[in-house]
DNA sequence: TTACTAATTTAGGGGAGTCTAAAAAATAAA
DNA sequence: TTTATTTTTTAGACTCCCCTAAATTAGTAA
């Protein structure tokens, strides 16, 4: 197993990312915002990695990981989200603070310090924000998650994820008051703004607009 | 206070370690061994701190730290020294297995991070090898350690740090049963080979060469 | 003081990663 | 099916850090 340099590690988890919404090739343009750089330094980077073998490229025709690029990819995220997971449950930190440090973090290279992180942390299957621990192997805990936006009034779940990692969705969420794990039901929607009432646990029903709706995952209880 | 590479930061902490041995100018070439690079290269990185004002160079003179690259320096072995800790106390690795790490983790940038990594390991004064982690403002707690190669026969004292932290070393203290903490009494010393007969604890007397005994630090009980 | 040796610096160059500006290809619009 | 627009790639250049080989300086021995 080759190792790869931390620009490389962040590319690669740019295009994982960007497949798992997608789906298909994934292009230079969404890399660079993603990897917050310029659409040339990313076609630079690509030949390189594909030299590597640890992507699929054809001029013009967008880019996908290889079998190695996508386990390389996964083993990041399973070490940027243990390493969230130790600063939220351990040193306290709140899950809006913690994306910045696990992104350096999830670079310090050592297989055997993330068994024995994972080992100190209880074995976790989900970071703060609810997504998934990939296994040692790369495989990902399927829980079925739905967006809360598409669900109808009545409605019962469990808040157990986010599609939006800011710190300005996240710190909205603690302000409004919901957090995972808690339950959820759809009161009410409003047709005009697609807005919603939801009850949080058994509090007074609380007001949500759409962006937030559409950025609340949940699952049916 | 402008941020300084990796490479900048091991460049100043090897400076430093340098400066407390010797205490004068250090020496291009001693750099080099440490960082394990070529003198050519030490010389231009020396040009480039210089001009960070992190280091007093003058061509064919040696170099020292400025203040500025002092803090810094010791800021990185402060994160070193708090990591190191971490990974023994909480992930139970061995006290020779956390150096390759630990000269990771020391990069990651966040004063709050190491903040709250202080506190969770419950302010520790020295990391697993002994040496005293520097405050945040820079001061090493100062317990007055000699080497154990100096004390005279029946001397009494603690095992509390070593010289030389090569995996090699560290566990050969493993296999004869030296740790930090325990106490050692000098028997007697052979004049020929400069080792010794010393008791560690209340367990029969051991053999140690010279080697060893100028690596162990001890303080008078 | 002169000659030799060891340490250090310069000269010249390479790789990784970045950028801007310009060219080329793909896509959308007319 | 041309034309205009957007996306992507190339060209050329820059910074950081590294290297080898050659030149320079400092230190030591004759
Ligand atoms: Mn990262
Ligand atoms: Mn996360
Ligand atoms: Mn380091
Ligand atoms: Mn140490």
């Amino acid at each position: 197993m080759n190792k790869n340099s931390h620009t490389e590690e962040n590319y690669l988890k740019a295009i994982f990312k960007l497949q798992e919404k997608d789906r298909a090739e994934v292009s230079t343009n969404d890399i660079a915002k993603l990897v917050n750089t310029r659409a040339a330094s990313v076609t630079d980077m690509l030949k390189r990695l594909a030299d590597k073998n640890l992507v699929h490229y054809k001029k013009y025709q967008g880019v996908s990981l290889t079998d190695l690029g996508k386990k390389a990819a996964i083993n990041i995220i399973r070490k940027h989200r243990l390493w969230e997971s130790f600063l939220v449950d351990k040193l306290n930190f709140k899950w809006d603070e913690v994306h910045d440090i696990a992104e350096q973090m999830e670079h310090v290279e050592s297989e055997e310090l993330i068994n024995r992180l994972n080992e100190f942390l209880g074995f976790p299957e989900y970071d703060p924000h609810g997504d998934p621990i990939p296994s040692k192997n790369g495989v990902f805990a399927g829980k079925e998650m739905n967006v809360l936006h598409d669900m109808p009034v009545g409605f019962i779940g469990i808040i157990s994820g986010v599609n939006e990692h800011s710190q300005a969705f996240l710190n909205h969420l603690d302000k409004i008051n919901i957090k995972l794990g808690v339950q959820v039901k759809v009161e009410d929607r409003n047709d005009y703004d697609n807005s919603f009432w939801i009850s949080i646990g058994s509090t007074e029903p609380v007001f949500i607009s759409k962006e937030v709706a559409k950025n609340l995952l949940v699952f049916k209880k």
